[in-house]
DNA sequence: AGCACGCCGACT
DNA sequence: GTCGGCGTGCTC
C-alpha cells in the first residue's frame, strides 16, 4: 500500500480524477486516507486530498508526494464518499465539493520564490534584484525590468532555481501564561528579601503562593493592576516563567448563556415529538417536516430530540439560515447545552471558524448551530439532523458546488440512519408534497404554545390611497396606526422589500437612466460615498453633477431604497425615532446585533428594513408591523415568486404581539387579490398550498418537474445564442418524451460583467441519464470552453434564475 | 489552473 | 541574434 491515490486542488474537467503518487518510507506509517498532502504536478507543487491507498498503479513513473499536512485526516472517508456524491449531484468537480466542506484556513495558498543557487557572480540586473539576498518573492521579479527570458537563462544554468510553494493558511491562537517556576517555599524565601519599595513584586508573590496555578497574563495584569514590567523582573529572577499556550477562540463566552432546562410539552407537540425520539431510539432515518406556525414551539421540540441524542452519546447538526440573524437562536442551544455547542456562522473570523470547526473534528462538542455548510460537519456519529426554517433560499449555495444543503442533510441522515427534522411555518411545496404522499413524515404543530391569536392582518389597497390623493409610500391607515403606536410606547417593525427595486439614477429632463457599462443594469446609487455602484460586477462611478447626455443638471435617484423610506418617514412623522437596517448599516461586523440590541432597549420606536428583518426576531413590544410594499416581488420572472411573498408576509406578520401584548399587521399592496397575499393575511397555509400547486401543475414547475439550467455566457452575444442553441438541440437529441427542454432564452439580466448570457431550462421527471448527458455536452465544449472563454454553467435544481 | 515549449514576427 | 507574444499540450 504505498501508493496514494490523489484528489489534486485543480478545478478544470480533464483534471477531475484521481492521480497516483508514491508514499516515501517516512510517510508511510503516518499517512491516511482523507488527508492533506503537497504533490508536485508539472513543475510545480500544489495540494491534494489522498483520497485512497493503493499497493498498484497503472501509471510506471510515479513521483513522491512531497508533504503532509495533516496529522488527522482533514476528512472523514464519509466526508469523502459524500463529496463524490455532491459532485456528482451538481455536476462539479470533486476537488470543489471536497474544498466546500473544509474552513477557508485550510485550503492551501501558492508563492513562488526565486532562490539564488551559486555563490558566484550573477549579471549585473539580477544582482541587483536579489541584492544580497539568497531568497526573493517571485513578484519582485515581476516588478522588475528584468525580462522571463533573461530568468530563463539563469535558471537552465542552474544560477537561480524557482520555488513552488504551498502555504497554509492555518494561524492558532496563542495567550502567554504566567506560573511560579519554582517550589512555591522558594518564592516564600524571595518574598522575604524584597526592598520594602517593591509593592508589586510583593503583590505578585503573594498572588501565587495563594494561587500556584498558572494564570493568563492579560488576566494577571488586570487582577493586580500592575504591569509587564514588574512581571518581567519576576521573570529574569526566575522565581516565575511565562509561556504560551494554544487557545481556540471562541465567539461566544459559554458562562453568559442563562441555562434553561425542558419546558414541558403541549399535547401537540408530544404528538410531533414521539416518532422523532422512536427514529432515535432505534437508529431508524426518516425525514419529518414539522410544520407549526411561528410561536408554535418547534425549537423545544428541536432541543429535547437533540438531548436524547446526546444522552445516546451521538451527535446533532442544526442548520439555521444565517445565524447572525438569530443571536437569539444561539442563546437556545447554548442555554440548554452550554460547551457542548460549536456555532459556524458567516461573521466569524477565519480563524474562528476553524477553531469551531476543530472543536467538532476533535468531539468537544455533540452539537453544532450553523449556516448552510454546516452540514459538513466532521461529526462521526450523528444523531439527528435539523432544519430549520427549511423554506429558507439560501440553503442553496449560489456557487459550486451548487448544492441545496436538504439534500446533502438527506444523505447524510441516510448514512448516519439517523432523523432528519425540516421545520417550517411556511414549508415549501416540494417538501410539503413530499410529506403529502407519505415521503416525508408530517406534523402539525397548530397552535402557539401562549395559546395567543396570530396578530391581525390588514391589507391596504394602495391603488385607493392615490386615487385619494395620498403620493407618499404610506398609507393614511399606517401613519395613524404608526403614531397611535409611539404615543403608547410601543414599537413598530416597518418591512421594505426592496428585491426588484432599488435607488437608481435618472435623468429628469431627458429621462436618460445611468446604468453599468459593464452590465445590462441600473447602477444603484449610494448615499453615504455619494457613489453609483453596479451590483453584479463591482463596478463603481461617482454620482454626476449633470446628465452625461444632456447635461441638465435635474439628474435625480429614485427609487424606494431604504434610506428614501427613512427620510421620507421622518418627514411625515417627525417625533418618530428610526433604527434602520440594510446592506449599507450592517456590513461592519457586529453592527447587526448592535442595531438590534438597540431597538431591543427601545433607543427607537421604528425598526426599519429589508428581508433581514423578517426573520427570528423577538421583541415582546413590538405591536405594530407594516409591510410597505407587499407585491414588489410578486412580478419578477420566477416560478417561486408567490410562494416567496406568502412566506415572507407569514413570517413578518409573526413578528408583532409575540408576549402580552396583541399585535397588529398592516400590508401594503396594489394587489389586495392576490391569492399569495390574501391567503397570507389569513395564516390559510393549506389554501394557499393547494392553489399554488394547481398553477405548478398547469405551469410543469416543482413539485411536478424537477429541473436543470444551463447557462452559457460569452463576450461576443451570437456566439452565446449559438453555442446555447447547439446544447438545446443536443440535449433533446438525448432525453426522454417527457421530458421538455426550453430556450435558448436571454438570462433576465442580459449582460454581466461583459458577457451575455444565455440560458436552457430542462424540465423533467424522470431522467436517470440527465447528468451523464449534461457532462458529455461539457466534455465537447471544453476545449471551446478554454480555448475561446465561452462559460458553461449547469444549475441542478435552481432557485434564482438570474 | 498554470506552466513549458515551440513557432512566428518584430526589432536591433 | 534577441526578445516577447500567443497557441497547444500536459500534469501521476
Amino acid at each position: 500500500m504505498n501508493i496514494a491515490k490523489v484528489i489534486v486542488d485543480i478545478p478544470v474537467s480533464s483534471i477531475n480524477q484521481t492521480f497516483d503518487y508514491l508514499i516515501p518510507e517516512k510517510f508511510q506509517d503516518i499517512l491516511s486516507i482523507g488527508m492533506r498532502v503537497i504533490v508536485p504536478f508539472g513543475p510545480r507543487k500544489i495540494m491534494g486530498f489522498v483520497v485512497d491507498r493503493t499497493s498498484e498503479s497503472a501509471f510506471d513513473k510515479l513521483k513522491e508526494i512531497s508533504d503532509v499536512l495533516d496529522l488527522t485526516p482533514a476528512l472523514t472517508t464519509e466526508l469523502l464518499d459524500l463529496g463524490r456524491w455532491v459532485a456528482n449531484e451538481t455536476v462539479s468537480f470533486y476537488i470543489t465539493a471536497l474544498q466546500a466542506m473544509l474552513p477557508q484556513v485550510l485550503k492551501a495558498k501558492y508563492k513562488k520564490e526565486l532562490v539564488r543557487m551559486t555563490d558566484s557572480e550573477l549579471p549585473p540586473y539580477l544582482e541587483e534584484l536579489f541584492s544580497g539576498r539568497d531568497v526573493i518573492a517571485y513578484e519582485e521579479f515581476e516588478g522588475s525590468v528584468i525580462s522571463y527570458y533573461q530568468l530563463q537563462k539563469a535558471v537552465q544554468d542552474g544560477d537561480i532555481s524557482i520555488d513552488y510553494l504551498v502555504k497554509s493558511k492555518i494561524t492558532k491562537k496563542h495567550v502567554t501564561m504566567i506560573a511560579p517556576s519554582r517550589d512555591l517555599h522558594l518564592l516564600e524565601e524571595a518574598l522575604q528579601d524584597l526592598s520594602k519599595n517593591a509593592k508589586k513584586q510583593k503583590q505578585l508573590l503573594q498572588y501565587f503562593l495563594e494561587n500556584s496555578e498558572p494564570i493568563e497574563k492579560k488576566l494577571l495584569l488586570e487582577r493586580l493592576q500592575t504591569t509587564n514590567q514588574t512581571v518581567k523582573i519576576l521573570i529574569d529572577k526566575a522565581l516565575l516563567k511565562s509561556y504560551q499556550v494554544e487557545v481556540y477562540r471562541n465567539p461566544y463566552d459559554d458562562d453568559a448563556f442563562q441555562r434553561t432546562t425542558e419546558l414541558e410539552l403541549t399535547d401537540e407537540q408530544e404528538i410531533a415529538i414521539k416518532p422523532i425520539k422512536e427514529n432515535i431510539a432505534n437508529n431508524r432515518h426518516d425525514v419529518f417536516l414539522l410544520h407549526g406556525v411561528t410561536g408554535s414551539g418547534k425549537t423545544e421540540i428541536y432541543l429535547q430530540a437533540i438531548q436524547d441524542v446526546i444522552t445516546k452519546g451521538e451527535e446533532a447538526i442544526v442548520l439555521v439560515p444565517e445565524i447572525s440573524l438569530t443571536p437569539q437562536m444561539v442563546n437556545r442551544f447554548k442555554g440548554r447545552f452550554g460547551s457542548k455547542v460549536a456555532v459556524m456562522h458567516s461573521a466569524l473570523s477565519a480563524g474562528e471558524k476553524f477553531d469551531e470547526w476543530r472543536r467538532i473534528q476533535r468531539k468537544e462538542v455533540q452539537v453544532v448551530v450553523g449556516a448552510r455548510s454546516a452540514i459538513y460537519a466532521p461529526f462521526e456519529n450523528i444523531g439527528i439532523i435539523i432544519i430549520d426554517e427549511e423554506h429558507e433560499t439560501t440553503y442553496k449555495q449560489e456557487d459550486q458546488p451548487r448544492y441545496h444543503a436538504r439534500d446533502v442533510a438527506i444523505y447524510r441522515g441516510k448514512t448516519h440512519e439517523c432523523p432528519v427534522i425540516l421545520g417550517s411555518a411556511t414549508p415549501t411545496l416540494e417538501s410539503y408534497a413530499r410529506a403529502q404522499k407519505g415521503v416525508y413524515k408530517l406534523a402539525t404543530l397548530s397552535k402557539r404554545t401562549n395559546e395567543k391569536a396570530m396578530p391581525e392582518v390588514e391589507i391596504v389597497d394602495m391603488r385607493d390611497e392615490l386615487h385619494a390623493g395620498n403620493r407618499t409610500m404610506f398609507s393614511r391607515e399606517l401613519k395613524d396606526k404608526i403614531e397611535h403606536c409611539i404615543q403608547k410606547g410601543e414599537q413598530i417593525v416597518l418591512l421594505l422589500n426592496r428585491r426588484g427595486y432599488s435607488t437608481f439614477v435618472m435623468c429628469r429632463d431627458c429621462g436618460h437612466v445611468k446604468e453599468c457599462p459593464h452590465c445590462d443594469i441600473a447602477l444603484t446609487y449610494h448615499k453615504n460615498s455619494n457613489q453609483l455602484k453596479c451590483h453584479y460586477c463591482s463596478y463603481e462611478e461617482p454620482m454626476p453633477m449633470n446628465c452625461p447626455e444632456c447635461t441638465s443638471d435635474l439628474i435625480r435617484y429614485f427609487g424606494t431604497g431604504t434610506q428614501r423610506v427613512e427620510e421620507a418617514l421622518t418627514k411625515l412623522i417627525p417625533e418618530a425615532s428610526v433604527i434602520r437596517m440594510d446592506v449599507d448599516t450592517t456590513r461592519r461586523k457586529g453592527s447587526h446585533e448592535k442595531l438590534l440590541n438597540q431597538f431591543a432597549e427601545k433607543q427607537a420606536d421604528i425598526l426599519l428594513g429589508t428581508q433581514m428583518i423578517a426573520k427570528g426576531l423577538d421583541f415582546g413590544n413590538v405591536t405594530l408591523v407594516g409591510v410597505l410594499t407587499a407585491d414588489s416581488m410578486l412580478h419578477l420572472p420566477d416560478f417561486r415568486s408567490s410562494e416567496k411573498t406568502f412566506q415572507l408576509l407569514t413570517q413578518v406578520s409573526g413578528r408583532a404581539g409575540r408576549h402580552e401584548l396583541p399585535g397588529e399587521v398592516i400590508v401594503q399592496t396594489y394587489t389586495p387579490d392576490h391569492y399569495s397575499i390574501e391567503l397570507a393575511s389569513k395564516y390559510n397555509f393549506n389554501d394557499f398550498y393547494k392553489k399554488e400547486m394547481t398553477t405548478r401543475k398547469t405551469f410543469q414547475y416543482p413539485p411536478y418537474v424537477f429541473l436543470a439550467l444551463l447557462t452559457i455566457s460569452h463576450q461576443n452575444k451570437v456566439k452565446a445564442v449559438q453555442t446555447a442553441q447547439k446544447i438545446v438541440q443536443l440535449l433533446m437529441k438525448n432525453i426522454q418524451n417527457d421530458t421538455v427542454v426550453l430556450g435558448p432564452t436571454p438570462s433576465p439580466i442580459l449582460r454581466v460583467k461583459d458577457r451575455y448570457r444565455y440560458q436552457c431550462m430542462i424540465k423533467y421527471k424522470n431522467e436517470p441519464q440527465l447528468r451523464s448527458y449534461i457532462n458529455k455536452i461539457l466534455d465537447l465544449f471544453a476545449e471551446e470552453s478554454r480555448k475561446e472563454d465561452l462559460l458553461i454553467t449547469v444549475d441542478m435544481q435552481p432557485y434564482h434564475f438570474m
